[in-house]
RNA sequence: GUCCCCUUCGUCUAGUGGUCCAGGACACCGCCCUUUCACGGCGGUAACAGGGGUUCGACUCCCCUAGGGGACGCCA
């Protein structure tokens, strides 16, 4: 498709460095433009034939007016004027050979006959892209939409350092997904009749895209959280609560993986729920002086709790033994003992440093419900300001802990 | 820096020119219920960002300002 565009015009090889399209970027910000790449990249024919034949590097960039208005025509949000001017020639094929997602998603929608566009609004500026790839093709415009983002507290948009994302999270904490579903369903949009309280069904029957509001509204976890409640108390019987309750946690599967753990630490099983209890909780009920070291101070802890964090954010494969080489880099790097680092360590997972291996109990808690704790024992002992968080950061990157 | 989007109680929202001195929900506060705590019931505090227009009449339409967000990648 994207030689297709070449050969009708549309579309031509770029052979530029990245080094030269930084410099052409910088000096557009510099003349008070939009940074993004135009015009004068394209090569006389002979010299792209020449290139070619060498097997030069290049990719497939589209070609886009110079000036002029282009109108989006959104759903929910009327016209919407972006100059081309700001549009840049986007590549369509990278120098590996694979699309990039402009050029892909308008075929693969086409191919699919997609007829309306649902996206997040951070897509509204590359929309003229999309719009002209469609007309280039001669393929029917789809429908366009752009749907408001969720937020932060903060007002930034939802993100996995702020907020829980992950919909295993709200799995472990024991979120009913009916009643999470009901509050995305409350996000951005409304009932006719102002209920609160919703299943998926009824809210497919009452759908009506233009009761969407614009706004971008707040992710609120205690929202969420007395919603899930109102499920619980109206929608389960004795019955299904307890079925719910095993399915979630308390079943063999589950539990399975805590016995080894709790078994050899336990004389009378009164000693389970003290001992294991911490595994089937969420946020731990933590003060700061949970936290008091006789080795470290009060920063120091803080520093170990955030550059943990910051070090597994980064750890794609979950497991004990990542989690310990994580660990003992960090450690080794700070020039700590691992068992003084592993205190605070232990008091943010399990609520106390009397426990088993963190290691396990963070492998088996998962990488949400982990990473959630070190943040709010973070949070527990006042997190820092914005001007340490700066400092805070160059500390850890002059770590730089293998 | 450039462009785009958005703007009703702290938060989620109703409201599409008069029915709004703005309604509901979460949170908060008070009272009731109750051996405690929840739940539940009742009540309360709290918002149309600001300024100009248009109109007989603006929360609702237009413009400007401010604030917030987003985009500006060989990521999606």
């Amino acid at each position: 498709y994207a030689e297709q565009l070449v050969a009708q015009g549309d579309a031509f090889y770029c052979f530029r460095t990245p080094e030269e399209l930084e410099q052409i970027r910088e000096e557009r910000r510099a003349a008070g433009l939009n940074p993004g790449i135009k015009g004068d990249l394209e090569l006389p024919e002979e010299e792209v034939s020449r290139r070619l034949a060498a097997s030069e590097p290049h990719v497939i960039r589209m070609k886009v007016p110079e000036e002029g208005t282009c109108v989006i025509e959104d759903m929910l949000r009327g016209s919407i004027e972006i100059d081309w001017g700001q549009v840049d020639c986007q590549i369509l094929l990278k120098s590996d050979g694979m699309p990039t997602y402009h050029l892909a998603n308008v075929v693969d929608d086409h191919r699919m006959a997609i007829t309306h566009v649902i996206r997040g609004e951070e897509w509204i500026n590359s929309a003229p892209k999309h719009q002209l790839l469609y007309r280039y093709f001669g393929w029917d415009q789809p429908v366009f939409c752009h749907m408001p983002l969720l937020r932060n507290p903060d007002k930034s948009k939802l993100s996995k350092r702020k907020n829980p994302t992950s919909i295993n999270f709200y799995e472990r904490m024991g979120y009913l997904p009916e009643a999470v579903t009901n509050y995305l369903g409350r996000m951005g949009w409304s009932m006719p009749d102002e209920r609160e309280k919703f299943t998926l069904a009824e809210m497919e029957a009452a759908f009506d895209i233009s009761r969407v509001s614009l706004g971008g509204p707040i992710f609120d976890v205690e929202k969420l959280r007395w919603l899930n409640g109102l499920w619980i108390r109206e929608e389960l019987s004795d019955e299904q609560f307890m079925d719910r309750v095993g399915d979630w946690w308390l079943n063999r599967e589950r539990l399975a993986p805590l016995v080894p753990h709790v078994k050899s630490r336990v004389d009378v099983f009164s000693d389970v729920v003290p001992r294991a209890g911490f595994m089937l909780s969420g946020m731990l009920d933590l003060t700061p002086e949970d936290f008091a070291h006789k080795a470290l101070d009060e920063d120091q802890v803080r520093r170990v709790l955030q550059f943990s964090l910051w070090r597994l954010e980064a750890q794609r494969h979950w497991s004990k033994e990542n989690i310990f080489a994580d660990i003992k880099a960090l450690a080794k790097a700070m020039d700590l003992k691992m068992g003084d680092f592993m205190r605070p360590i232990f008091v943010a997972i399990a609520g106390t440093p009397d426990s088993w291996s963190v290691m396990d109990s963070m492998a088996l808690l998962g990488p949400d419900m982990s990473r959630a704790r070190l943040r709010h024992a973070l949070q527990v002992l006042g997190g820092f300001s914005k001007k340490q968080s700066k400092k805070v950061e160059k500390e850890f990157a002059a770590l730089n802990p293998e």
